[in-house]
DNA sequence: CGAGCCATTGAGCGCGCTCAAATCCCGTGG
DNA sequence: CCACGGGATTTGAGCGCGCTCAATGGCTCG
């Protein structure tokens, strides 16, 4: 059980909801003090190193997550062993919500790709707080729609097109709208991401740099050229 | 207003759900004779032509729409004008889920790939219902979260790895598991959901026919040699 | 200071793309 | 019933992007 001890040791103690510096933007916005009083199974929370899983495939899905910050990816291993990144979860997004459908496991494996901040609840208490919380129960239901959306906009946008179209709009995915920065992660995940080699990314990669089109701040932190950017992604 | 139009001509009359063969397996399984007797609104029937718009992107999500037989897919647009067939939608299956959250417009073009039968019905009743029955509103999560699957499979199915293997996985996915027996569809649409042109998908299924490995019955109707269309799938 | 991992770069090749032509299929109207 | 027309499918030829295999260089950590 890798998980478990990987979990106990980055355990960093109970979580304070009341007080939660993002809680009018996360899956519990809609829940009153009173809600949170009949909570009395233990939230916990966990500081995730990168590579961490946080639960594999296949795993009974009893808990759901909560990003507090830093990023997950989630996976699907193909037949020949190859991993295909099908989505990225950020802060304030949920993982887990297969665990409101009793029984079920976890469609993916959720890897830490930078240091990370997770919240983690049973599933029971939210199927119990839903079932009589009419504004929790549309919040999980959006949450189900933008994955869908998410999932869509990956084939759409990531899985389409050549590399230099895939990695230009894989950049402005991850972009931070103030700064024009963007925290990267390794060649070979990029890889999985937009369905092309680990070489194919780096040569892309360290083309754009060259180019200008993005300038590195630090290991893995650029500063990106938005404009020229959005233009090598739409054609 | 092409839609309304297109559909007007389609329709076929009202639905008699409670007498439904699909009952069972559809949507509104756990739905009592009771809860039907209180859909006041119309449940309307049409019957779509091979390329049929059922809807378009952005149009006021105000219907869902179950398939009594048939096939559709669900299409995206990407800023160059290419479409690309981001999921497919077959008997029993639900359309528009997105019309649960007020206000929204639908995510995809829905456009009849073979002759279909459609059952529409006010998203409004979906919602008032679900409210009151909690039967009806797992079921209607178990929907979105098999949507969600559907999607992630799509992705690492069937735009990974070579053309053949899209195209072999694309054929299983589609086989009657009974007679071995599958309908296929343009070359067109097959190149856009597996992320190849035309030609590729052409040259693809023409090569595969002449190996044996798919006989050709009726137009576009095939038999697969399932085994060896597995072995080439997972690789 | 050495070991190991990761990013980068090189060389060569093959799959799938592009552009184009030929053929097939099928409905339509004479 | 057959000739015609338009769209889809198939096939061809050639090229280029991205893959494969391999070597090198840089960075971190023990």
């Amino acid at each position: 059980m890798v998980k478990s001890v990987t979990l106990r040791e980055a355990w960093s103690g109970e979580a304070d909801c009341l007080n939660c510096s993002l809680r009018t933007s996360v899956l519990f916005a809609g829940l009153s003090e009173a809600d949170f009083q009949h909570i009395h199974d233990p939230i916990d929370q966990f500081n995730l190193k990168p590579g961490t899983h946080l639960y594999h495939v296949g795993d009974a899905a009893e808990h759901m997550f909560t990003v507090r910050s830093g990023i997950l990816k989630l996976v699907q291993y193909l037949p020949d062993g190859s991993q295909r990144i099908v989505r990225i979860v950020r802060t304030t997004d949920v993982l887990g919500l297969e665990a409101m459908l009793e029984g079920m496991g976890y469609q993916h494996a959720a890897i830490a790709l930078h240091a990370s901040e997770i919240c983690r609840f049973p599933a029971r208490i939210v199927r119990e707080l839903a079932a009589s919380n009419p504004e929790l129960h549309r919040e999980l239901i959006a949450r189900w729609q933008r994955a869908l959306n998410e999932a869509d906009a990956w084939l759409t946008e990531l899985s389409t097109g050549s590399a230099r179209q895939r990695i230009a709009r894989l950049l402005l995915r991850l972009v931070d709208g103030e700064r024009d920065q963007c925290q990267l992660f390794s060649r070979e995940d990029v890889g999985a991401m937009l369905g092309i080699t680990t070489e194919t990314a780096s040569r892309t990669i360290a083309e754009f740099k060259r180019q200008g089109l993005m300038r590195e701040a630090s290991t893995n932190q650029f500063t990106l050229d938005v404009p020229n950017l959005k233009r090598i992604a739409e054609e």
